[in-house]
DNA sequence: CTTGACACATACCAACCGGTATGTATGATT
DNA sequence: AATCATACATACCGGTTGGTATGTGTCAAG
């Protein structure tokens, strides 16, 4: 009956695909499961069969979908460098440069997820917090290394300098999208590159 | 009938208090109009006579709930001040000092509304923006002012400062609403206070 | 060849949603 | 005193929601 019989992997991977867009596009209480059956051709017998209820499915889009998606773009850039705020210069160079920043129409999944879900729902709340935490971490970790080996002061608090680098972007992204800007978002990083700077030694 | 009669106004602001405080904590689509009514003790009868639909009681709030607190809050302490660093950065002391901010729990309202009705609803967005906007405005005629007064440094663009000093607050606010941490939001706030400094002269 | 688990599809449901139509008490106007 | 708009209250409605119960085709194991 079904064209691709019995792959249940991949079933599964277009529901979270799905799923992703239409949370990305109206949140996660407003995301219909009709409608992301509609955009899969599937049923509801195949979402309910590979997820207990719409709660666990987002769950499994942050932690699928949304965390790899962020790994790639922040973490493994800065993984192990021993100058992060050049790393981070053109990091925020590159998502600048690009001509259709997708962040600006939607914003960033993890932060529209985290002001809409964190007050709502303790799960949701530690599985974002958990991410987000992950993602000071890595930066916090990267200053640290930065202060070693000279590139930044060593009157950087590392801690929190990195949740307020991670909160100014996050804040920049959610303003652009607000704004509807493209023009707002570049000036809105450039602001945040020439902040990093004031963190060289 | 009801206790109060003929005191429309006065029900007016009952309503806008409540769908202020429903929304704030649930967002707007989340918002039930049944609990707005039951924390009221009115009726669909009398909301309806005052706002045509749900979404102009969304739209009400914003500009007679939000906007009114935004601007006591935060544009007044900037109107007219010659040293707009010295003002933002009592600003921020005051903030931190509260003991139990509010924003922590439930985050600021003008971004919760922003992050969520912006990519779905173009009117709420231009309000929303109008309203944020607004704000950027009043921060960057401060800082041309400062730059006036000598307090800051000339190279500052004001209008892109401006827009990143309210992205970074709003950021931090966001991110500490999501850690649910006083001690997180009083890090990020004076991580943005050192920021500040930079702009010194 | 049969059995049974898996991977769905179909049909159905109670709850809640925003919104409306109608009824009614009150106060001002004429 | 009669009229009428205001300011609600009550009852009702269609649509949508997430969720469930049941049916069915496929494949692997025995």
């Amino acid at each position: 009956m079904n064209a691709s019989v019995k792959t249940p992997d991949i079933t599964r991977l277009k529901l979270l695909e799905a799923a992703f867009a239409e949370i990305h596009r109206h949140g996660f209480q407003a995301a219909s499961i009709m409608q992301i059956l509609a955009d899969t051709e599937l049923t509801k017998g195949a979402l309910y069969h590979h997820f207990p209820d719409k709660k666990a499915l987002g769950l499994a889009v942050i932690e699928e979908m949304i965390r790899p998606r962020l790994a790639a773009m922040m973490f493994d850039p800065l993984a192990e460098t021993q100058q992060p705020l050049a790393a981070m210069q053109a990091l925020l160079r590159a998502k600048a440069a690009e001509n259709a920043p997708w962040v600006v129409a939607l914003g960033c999944p993890l932060n529209n997820l985290m002001q809409e879900m964190s007050p709502l729902d303790e799960v949701f709340r530690l599985r974002l917090n958990g991410l987000f935490q992950d993602w000071v971490t890595v930066v916090k970790e990267a200053l640290a290394r930065g202060k070693k080996s000279g590139e930044v002061k060593k009157e950087v608090d590392a801690a929190q300098t990195a949740f307020f680098i991670v909160s100014a972007l996050e804040g920049c992204i959610g303003m652009s999208k607000n704004t509807q800007s493209v023009e707002a978002y570049r000036g809105c990083l450039k602001q945040l590159g020439l902040y990093l700077d004031t963190l060289k030694r």
